[in-house]
RNA sequence: GCCGCCAUCGUCUAGAGGCCUAGGACUCCACGCUUUCAAUGUGGCAACACGGGUUCGAAUCCCGUUGGCGGUACCA
C-alpha cells in the first residue's frame, strides 16, 4: 500500500471516550502498519456544542496513550499552530475553503439552495411521522425556478444549502470491513452541506478535508456507515476519487446498547486516575473487534502494530467488560519492576518520611495483590497511615478464642522483645517466627493471625513478615502492645 | 415505520467446507500450595440463534425467519 495517510477525526463536543479511543487507536495501527501518517483533525462545526476543555482533553488522552499523531493541532498551542503542511487542522478555521467548494456544487447544480425554516421542516418530519412515512425534506426548494431563487438570495433570506440527490439507482461502494454494500438512492435524504450560520455541516466538511488532505483511507465508527453513500455522492459531484472506507464495529455496554457512563465508561482519561496502566487499556481495547487470529493476550502497541490488519476485523459489535480490562491491568502491574511502581504509591503517602527503598520492598507484596494502581492505597494503608483502627475482635483467629489471642499476642512480645533492629529483615523473621512457633507446638494460623491483624488491622494483607520488615521494630513492638490491651479488653467469647 | 449492518460459551474471541465429540482468555465453581487475601498450578460448568437449501460432507456457502445494533437533524 502507497501512501497511507488516515485520520482520526473528534469534535470537541465532549471528552474522548472508550469508544473514540479504539477508533484513534485503528486509525494508529494502520498508518504504523503501513509506514504511513496518522492526523489527528478537530471537527468544530457545531459552535452550539462545543465543549472548551475537551479540546485539551482529547489531545491529552491521545498523548496519554501514546496515541501521537504525524500531523494535526500543536500540542502545545493547537489553536494557533500544527504539525504538517496540509492544515490548519481545526475546522472552525477552514470555513473559506468549504464555501468555495460549495460554489462550485452550486455551479453544478450539485446543490441547491433551500430556504425551509426549522419550523417548516419540523412540522414537516411531524407529519411523515404521524403517516408512518420515512422522514425527509421533501424537495420544496428543490424545485424552486433560479429567478426565485436569485430574488431570495438578493434579499438575503436565511437558507442552507442542500445536495441534489439522485432520485433513481442505486449506491454501492466496498468497505474493507464488510465487503460490497448498497444503497437505494431513493432512500438517501437531501443532506444539508452547509448551514445558515455559514458553517458546513460534518458531511461537506469531513469531504472536503479528506481530500484536500490526502487522506487514503477512512476508517471511523460503524454509525457512519449510512452516511457512507452521501459522501460518496459528494466526492462524485466535485469530481474527486474517493478514499477507501472502512467502518469499524461499535463498542457497547454491557446492556448491548451504546457505550454510556451508566456501563462504567468514563472519559478515556479518567482510567489513569482509576489506576490503569495505558499500554493495558490499549491492549484489551485493541483485541474488542479485532483479533491477530490466535490465542495470544498481550501485546505492546508495537507489537499490535506490526500484526495489525484491518480484514481480520470483526463485523459484529463487541461489549466493553471492564473486568476482563482490570485483568489485563493486573497481568501487565505483575511485570513490573517495583521501583517503578514506587512513584503512584506517593500519593497515598501521608506523614511519614518514606525511602523509596522502603516503599519498594512494600510494593514488592503488594503488587500481585491488586489490579489498579489505585488499590494500593488500601493495600497499604497500615503502612501509609501512622495509627490503625480496627474491630478487636479481629484479632481472634478462627478456630479459637479471646484466650488463644491473648496467648498469640504474647507469645509474639516475648519473641519481639529479644529482637535487635538488624533482625528486622524478612527472611530472619520467618526462621525465626516460624521455628518458634513449630518448637512451642502451635499452628501458624494461631499465631501469625493475630499478628497480622496487629500490625495491619486488616483480615486480609500482604505476607505478614514482609509488613513486619517493611514497618520496622519499633513500630511493630507498639503495634503488638496495642493490640494486647485491645484483646484484653474483649468480652469473654 | 423505513434504510443499513450484524449473529460461536454470560463476556472477548479462534475458526476462510472435512484438522471441530468447536480451541483459548475473562468471569464463576472445585481442588492443590499457604499465616490471611491474593498470585500461581490442576480440573470443571458453559456456545455454533432458528428453519430451509447447496454439498459425499457446513459453525463455515446461499435464502428466509427471529433477534440485536446503528442511521433516519441546519449533531457529529
Amino acid at each position: 500500500m502507497k501512501n497511507v495517510r488516515v485520520r482520526f477525526a473528534p469534535s470537541p463536543t465532549g471528552f474522548l471516550h472508550i469508544g473514540g479511543l479504539r477508533t484513534a487507536l485503528f486509525n494508529y495501527l494502520f498508518a504504523k502498519k503501513h509506514g504511513g501518517t496518522f492526523i489527528l483533525r478537530i471537527e468544530d462545526t457545531d459552535a452550539a456544542r462545543y465543549v472548551p476543555e475537551s479540546l485539551a482533553n482529547i489531545i491529552e488522552a491521545l498523548q496519554w496513550y501514546g496515541l501521537i499523531w504525524d500531523e494535526g493541532p500543536d500540542p502545545l498551542d493547537p489553536f494557533e499552530k500544527s504539525i504538517g503542511d496540509a492544515g490548519p487542522y481545526i475546522q472552525s478555521k477552514r470555513k473559506k475553503i468549504y464555501q468555495t467548494h460549495v460554489s462550485e456544487l452550486l455551479e453544478r447544480s450539485a446543490a441547491y439552495p433551500c430556504f425551509c425554516t426549522t419550523e417548516r421542516l419540523d412540522s414537516l418530519r411531524k407529519k411523515q411521522a404521524s403517516e408512518k412515512q420515512t422522514p425527509r425534506y421533501d424537495g420544496l426548494c428543490r424545485a424552486l425556478n433560479p429567478s426565485e431563487v436569485k430574488s431570495r438570495l438578493v434579499s438575503g433570506t436565511s437558507h442552507t444549502i442542500r445536495l441534489r440527490v439522485p432520485t433513481e439507482g442505486s449506491l454501492t461502494f466496498r468497505d474493507m470491513i464488510r465487503g460490497e454494500v448498497t444503497f437505494e438512492c431513493a432512500t438517501i435524504d437531501d443532506q444539508v452541506l452547509l448551514k445558515s450560520d455559514g458553517f458546513p455541516t460534518y458531511h461537506l466538511a469531513n469531504v472536503v478535508d479528506d481530500h484536500l488532505m490526502n487522506i487514503s483511507h477512512v476508517i471511523r465508527a460503524e454509525e457512519w456507515l449510512p452516511s457512507t453513500p452521501k459522501h460518496i455522492l459528494l466526492y462524485k459531484a466535485l469530481e474527486w476519487t474517493p478514499p477507501f472506507f472502512a467502518h469499524l464495529p461499535m463498542i457497547l455496554g454491557s446492556d448491548r446498547t451504546k457505550l454510556s457512563k451508566r456501563h462504567g465508561a468514563e472519559p478515556a482519561l479518567e482510567y489513569r486516575q482509576r489506576g490503569f496502566l495505558p499500554q493495558a487499556v490499549i491492549n484489551y481495547i485493541a483485541l474488542l473487534g479485532w483479533n491477530p487470529g490466535g490465542d495470544r493476550e498481550f501485546f505492546t502497541l508495537n507489537q499490535l502494530t506490526n500484526g495489525f490488519s484491518i480484514e481480520k476485523v470483526n463485523k459484529a459489535p463487541s461489549i466493553f467488560d471492564i473486568q476482563k480490562m482490570r485483568w489485563t491491568n493486573a497481568s501487565y502491574l505483575r511485570t513490573m519492576e517495583p521501583n517503578r511502581l514506587a512513584p503512584f504509591a506517593r500519593k497515598f503517602v501521608t506523614d511519614k518520611e518514606i525511602s523509596d527503598e522502603k516503599l519498594a520492598n512494600l510494593l514488592v507484596s503488594i503488587r500481585d495483590r491488586i489490579e489498579t494502581l489505585e488499590e494500593i492505597g488500601e493495600w497499604g494503608s497500615y503502612f501509609f497511615q501512622k495509627d490503625i483502627a480496627y474491630d478487636p475482635a479481629l484479632l481472634i483467629p478462627a478456630p479459637g478464642t479471646k484466650e488463644t489471642a491473648l496467648v498469640a499476642l504474647i507469645f509474639v512480645s516475648e519473641v519481639l522483645e529479644k529482637m535487635n533492629d538488624e533482625d528486622f529483615t524478612e527472611p530472619v523473621l520467618r526462621d525465626l517466627f516460624v521455628n518458634r512457633i513449630k518448637s512451642s507446638g502451635k499452628k501458624n494460623g494461631e499465631i501469625l493471625w493475630p499478628l497480622r491483624v496487629a500490625i495491619s488491622g486488616k483480615k486480609a494483607s500482604p505476607d505478614v513478615f514482609a509488613m513486619m520488615a517493611v514497618l520496622g521494630r519499633e513500630v511493630i513492638t507498639q503495634r503488638v502492645a496495642t493490640a494486647l490491651i485491645l484483646a484484653q479488653g474483649l468480652k469473654k467469647a
